[in-house]
DNA sequence: ACTTGACCTTCCAGTTACTGGAACCTCTAG
DNA sequence: CTAGAGGTTCCAGTAACTGGAAGGTCAAGT
């Protein structure tokens, strides 16, 4: 447990950046760090694991209020209710995950045919601005 | 031409909210309104035809100054180089969803499997807080 | 001892595209 | 004359950081 490093190493350890982990811990996804005499942050093994399930689960998409939970669960309760905190969140975050493909794949054929109207389109040197053209009807629904 | 509506209406007719039209005046997106003795905003068809390819193209994904170099040349240029622009943004747009869709469904694949995992494996009681707790495989990569 | 350069610190601003709310003005109908 | 629906401005907050300024600290080299 005496291994302490500062900030870049932890940062290095979780895959993040100095950056980022002071903006967590400001944030409350992990206790305040210890301080050296000048100052600097020191971060124990415990906490750089800490550091680690938040990044994994900001992998996962899940946002910082849930990983905050999340946190709190595994280092001050049990694994158990950890898991089971985590298997709802994850349920939650996967139909989040399946609609926005649904509406991209909408998207995307919708930009898809967007661009092969538009290339099939004959052009004109009109500004639209003039409410009689009819070439824009990329403006009407 | 004489038909002049205030914002509400013009905001209705665009399918947006008053504030989302103050907000796109502000942003540059249409020129500042004309306004009445008492000062309300004024918006005539040609406004509302504004606001309205403002909205066609965020529905597309386009960020706001992409929007208002679309709009300009829509208004103030001729529908040509409008056309053309646009082909170019929507072309970027639609590389970009494209990967945004691979993305979410490598991460729909790994979320699935993680919650598998989850529901397979043991429950201990113990905290994460010590390092050698062997059931919160979570934390590694 | 001194300097250089790589760290560290805090704080503030900016990002995107709005949304909510406060405080206040105006218009229309009863 | 008053109520309510609509208009105005301005300020703050959202999510999750990132960039930058101004300044303190530390280890190595000269």
């Amino acid at each position: 447990m005496a291994e302490l490093v500062t900030i870049q190493k932890a940062a290095e350890l979780a895959g993040l950046t100095p950056k980022t982990v002071r903006f967590y811990e400001e944030a409350g996804l992990l206790p305040p760090a210890v301080r050296s005499d000048s100052g600097y942050r020191l971060f124990s093994s415990s906490d750089v694991r800490r550091l680690r399930l938040v990044r994994r689960a900001k992998i996962l998409g899940l946002p910082l209020a849930e990983i905050k939970e999340l946190a709190d669960l595994a280092f001050r309760e049990s694994c158990g209710s950890f898991e089971e905190r985590l298997q709802t969140l994850l349920a939650r975050r996967l139909a989040d995950v399946e609609r926005t493909i649904g509406e991209l794949v909408s998207l995307r054929a919708e930009l898809t045919a967007l661009r092969v109207s538009l290339a099939d389109g004959e052009r004109c040197d009109r500004t639209c601005n003039v409410d009689d053209c009819e070439h824009c009807r990329f403006i009407d629904d």
